[in-house]
RNA sequence: GCAAGGGUAACUAAGCUUGGCCAAAGGUGUAGGACUUAAGAUCCUAUCCCGAAGGGGUUCGCGGGUUCAAAUCCCGUCCCUUGCACCA
């Protein structure tokens, strides 16, 4: 331990904290991660997503930044110049909305941030800290220094001089003058929405206000009002099946609810009072009149509307009066409620069939299979094994000029024909009865005058599609995913009324919605600090100095003053020569949101080299063998991943622990299989003392064998097979190390051999290790620095990989013969090919053979395909190696070359093998 | 239902794009051995079946097909996982 090295908690050889420390500070110190303009190199832009500062973050989110970093070295280390920033995503309402429960001392709250600070701070400061947290901002500062910690711990070689967040006012101008440009272009427009609502908050409310709202998603569903006319008054029904209306047979309202009369477009109709009340918060001048009893309604018949049929209304219990409108149409036909109900009371039906599936799931056989008139319990479960069936095998029946249609044809056009004909009334409701946190009932309330971005012009998803035909995709199946998410998108609301963020330039009652405030934000990392200087000496950027910079529009520069004028400049040279988002690295979930609004607006604003240039898409973590969540507890933080194991574990663990694309399982089983791996590396690094070269055959195999893994190294790396690429340079490598030794080599000689390069390459994924054991023996230079020499090719002597090849195969042929014959022998007796076989390839080849030769036909056909084209010494090689050959195999080693014409050969590749 | 991904030896997991040196990598487990007072760790060997000569047989969800040749290509079929929207 003394020596900087410590017997680590994995039981392994890990690099101590204090060595991590120390690089970390070094490279503090001399800023060498700063992105510098630097016109003799090709430049590299990679980004990850920003984080979002509510919180500290996991192993989970680790993978996409590590990634990002391992990248960012790598593209480093070929001689790229390399922009690898970061910065803070603040935007929407999280961490609003936890500021607030935070100030109501909301119990799970507290408990949440109690235990992500526990892991940061002393316990007497805690309570202070919380407190603090009643205000947003300080949410976000805290754990964006958190997270600042924590990449820095990890190593990451991320350009922190470019941070900003996304409520930096320089940044928001950014954003305004993008929201001008999609107005400009017509992304833009208004319209009616649907919305979470609580009626006491009277406000929108988001998935994280709502009591369980992130583990039993509540959302928005869609009800056709249907209005039935009576003679005193309507009734209103609510039913997310109207292509049944031709089977209705007559109306529910619960016996035990309260209902009103309102006037709504000059009729009045009946409603309950609970659906009124959400009614009137979807549709304007909603009148009330007064309640009614249920025997006024009870007593009246009705007209089913296109179908001119009167019916009349009965009570039911199972009518719930707070979903929809309280009053249901009944439809024993294809109602397993209705119809059962019917059963169930003794009463008097009949069934009228409007759905045809052409096959027996219906409702009077799920009611048998089921034994729902005795056993309510699944009755939900069956109505909706019936409601799919009905709608995807379905064909209407019995419905007029509707006869004939699929289900989902007919229910739209049904619903339709009710609008337009004054006839229904669109009605929402929640799918799950929901409260929000602080108990409100949570309702669906439409907001008019929403802001929509309008992604469903055919000219954008076209640009879009060339672009993403263009890009380069790892791994490239996600470049169909992402044409999909193309075709698939349509009007997405833009703003929202609460939340932190920026405010519409056109409208300020509006806040930009966070996700649509990240779309191209990239763009402020090429010049963030000269954008905060424009916008704090002249208080704002307008949108002509920001198309100067980021759309190459020309102005009048010169009405500026000449230090601003010198900024303006600038921001806009490193604009032009960064931008080009060349990598961004994140994870599939967001293909359908970020990065389609990614590809969107990019496609719509920006062209040619500013377009983004390639996708990295990174699996899913889960974290022993399950989810990553709090309730599964199995949530780590990278905090913990830096005190438990080390930082450079963690990233080898990331670069091999499985494919980029796939799932990657952290758990102390598969973490301890790479420790061991990475412990012996940094074992042979630790006992190395300098040695002489060595000239034997094996360390020039050792050496070849070195620059072909680093060539397959490079070449996977260029098409991001990270892991591919680290199981040759690491795994492979380690491997040899171990052939080396077997075969009688001396480790330190092959590693002096191979050092550099090896500790070089290897320092994108540990980069603390490779930097300790530079500094150790080679350089005081930064390996984080270095350049590899990627010209590897006269490095490889394939005549003598094939030679070990060669050899390894005689060994095992020899092994595996002793292994059959019980007897063992005492000497092998290997027969190699002479001139006489080389003869008769050739004669075989030119299909002319001498007769005496014709012997060997047989045996030669049947051995053809292991022949070896490449032909190598093999008895020199055998003989050099003799002394090998016989520690391994236990055997004495004779060494023959065929002289004489015979049934059976030894062929190139293929000696003759005799054990006496 | 739609979309995407996947089903490989005891388990886990590569390979499949570009068919053949694929009985099929690596890891785990299991068995034997070396080292050790012992345990642990580490290393070596074996691990589908048969075999007294490097061979043969049967395998890659299931059923067909293409081919001299299929885990790999095509068709069908069954099963599993994930996503299906305004939420960062």
């Amino acid at each position: 331990m003394g020596n900087g090295y410590c017997c680590g908690c994995t039981g392994g050889m890990n690099m101590d904290n204090s060595i991590e420390q120390k690089w970390r500070d070094a490279w503090k110190k001399r800023n060498i991660f700063e992105a510098k303009v630097d016109p003799s190199k090709k430049k590299f832009f990679v980004t990850v997503p920003w984080p979002y500062t509510n919180g500290s973050l996991h192993v989970g989110h680790g993978r996409t930044y590590t990634l990002g970093d391992i990248v960012a070295r790598y593209k480093r280390m070929i001689g790229y110049d390399v922009l690898f920033p970061m910065a803070f995503h603040e935007s929407g309402t999280p961490i609003l909305a936890f500021s607030e429960r935070i100030a109501n001392k909301d119990k799970d709250t507290l408990k949440l941030y109690r235990n992500y600070l526990m892991e940061y701070e002393k316990a007497e400061n805690i309570d202070d800290i919380i407190y603090s947290f009643r205000e947003p901002k300080n949410i976000a500062e805290y754990f964006s220094k958190v997270i600042i910690k924590d990449f820095t711990d990890l190593g990451y070689s991320i350009d922190w001089s470019r941070k900003f967040t996304s409520a930096d006012n320089f940044y928001q101008c950014v954003v305004r003058w993008q929201f001008n440009h999609l107005k400009e272009l017509g992304l833009l427009k208004k319209g009616e929405y649907p919305i979470l609502y609580s009626m006491n908050d009277e406000n929108a409310v988001g998935e994280d206000d709502i009591k369980d709202g992130d583990t039993d998603k509540v959302s928005v569903e869609e009800f056709t009002g249907v209005l039935f006319k009576g003679k005193n008054f309507d009734l209103i029904t609510a039913s997310l099946r109207p292509e049944t209306l031709f089977g209705v047979t007559n109306l529910w309202i619960n016996p035990d609810a309260d209902y009103v009369i309102i006037n709504y477009e000059n009729k009045d109709m009946a409603i309950s009072y609970l659906g009124y009340i959400k009614f009137s918060l979807q549709h304007e001048n909603v009148k009330f009149k007064k309640r009614i009893n249920k025997e006024d309604i009870l007593n009246e018949t009705f007209k089913v509307p296109f179908y001119d049929r009167v019916i009349s209304v009965y009570a039911a219990d199972f009518v719930d009066p707070d979903n929809g409108t309280g009053i249901v149409y009944s439809v024993p036909g294809h109602s397993i409620f209705d119809y059962v109900y019917f059963k169930k009371n003794n009463l008097d039906f009949n069934i009228k069939k409007v759905v045809e599936t052409g096959n027996d799931i219906n409702v009077e056989n799920l009611v048998k299979k089921y034994n729902l008139l005795n056993d309510s319990e699944k009755l939900k479960g069956a109505t909706q094994e019936l409601y799919k069936e009905e709608f995807y095998k379905g064909t209407l029946i019995n419905s007029s000029k509707y006869t004939g249609l699929s289900v989902s044809e007919g229910r739209d056009m049904i619903k339709n024909d009710l609008l337009n004909e004054d006839k229904g009334i669109m009605f929402y409701e929640t799918t799950r009865k929901a409260e929000t946190r602080s108990g409100s009932k949570v309702i669906v309330a439409i907001l008019k005058d929403q802001w929509f971005i309008d992604y469903s012009k055919v000219w954008l998803k076209e640009k879009a599609h060339d672009l993403i035909n263009s890009m380069k995709f790892y791994p490239e199946l996600y470049r169909k995913l992402m044409n999909d998410a193309i075709d698939w998108l349509r009007e997405r609301p833009c703003a929202r009324k609460r939340g932190i963020g920026t405010r519409l330039p056109f409208d300020d009652r509006w806040i930009i919605e966070s996700l649509s405030d990240s779309t191209i934000y990239m763009i402020t990392y090429t010049n963030a600090n000269e954008m905060r200087t424009i916008y704090d000496r002249l208080g704002d950027i307008d949108d002509e100095i920001l198309d100067y910079v980021y759309l190459n529009k020309n102005i009048d520069i010169n009405k500026y003053d000449d230090k601003t004028r010198k900024n303006i400049i600038d921001a806009r040279e490193k604009f032009n020569y960064w931008y080009g988002n060349d990598l961004r690295i994140t994870a599939p979930p967001h293909i359908s949101n970020h990065l389609a609004f990614f590809i969107m607006n990019h496609a719509a604003i920006f062209k040619g080299k500013n377009l983004p240039g390639s996708l990295m898409l990174s699996g899913i973590v889960i974290s022993n063998g399950s989810k990553i969540s709090k309730s599964k507890g199995n949530v780590v933080s990278l905090l913990e991943i830096t005190r438990r194991y080390s930082a450079d574990l963690y990233r080898l663990f990331i670069a091999v622990g499985a494919d980029v694309s796939s799932l990657l399982d952290w758990n102390e089983k598969d973490i301890a299989s790479v420790s061991k791996r990475y412990d012996y590396f940094i074992n042979i690094l630790k006992d190395y003392k300098d040695s002489e070269e060595n000239e034997d055959y094996i360390y020039e195999w050792f050496v070849s064998s070195f620059y072909n893994h680093l060539k397959e190294y490079l070449i996977n790396m260029e098409s991001m097979k990270i892991r591919d690429a680290y199981i040759s340079i690491f795994y492979s490598v380690l491997n040899d190390f171990k052939t080396l030794e077997n075969r009688g080599g001396n480790i330190n000689s092959g590693l002096k051999m191979i050092m550099h390069d090896w500790l070089i390459a290897m320092s994108p994924v540990i980069p603390y290790s490779c930097e300790e054991f530079w500094h150790m023996y080679i350089n005081d230079t930064f390996v984080s620095m270095e350049e590899l020499d990627t010209n590897v090719e006269d490095k490889i002597n394939y005549g003598i990989l094939a030679s070990e090849e060669y050899l390894g195969r005689v060994v095992e042929d020899i092994k595996e013969i002793s292994r059959i014959i019980k007897n063992k022998g005492e000497t092998a007796i290997i027969t190699v090919y002479g001139e006489y076989q080389n003869d008769f390839i050739e004669m075989f080849n030119r299909k002319d053979i001498k007769p005496e030769y014709k012997i060997m036909i047989g045996d030669y056909i049947k051995n053809r395909n292991r022949i070896l084209d490449k032909q190598i010494n093999e008895y020199a090689v055998l003989s050099k190696n003799r002394s090998y050959i016989e520690n391994a195999t236990g055997l004495k080693i004779e060494i023959l070359k065929s002289k004489e014409v015979k049934q059976k050969n030894p062929w190139p590749g293929r000696p003759t093998i005799k054990i006496i």
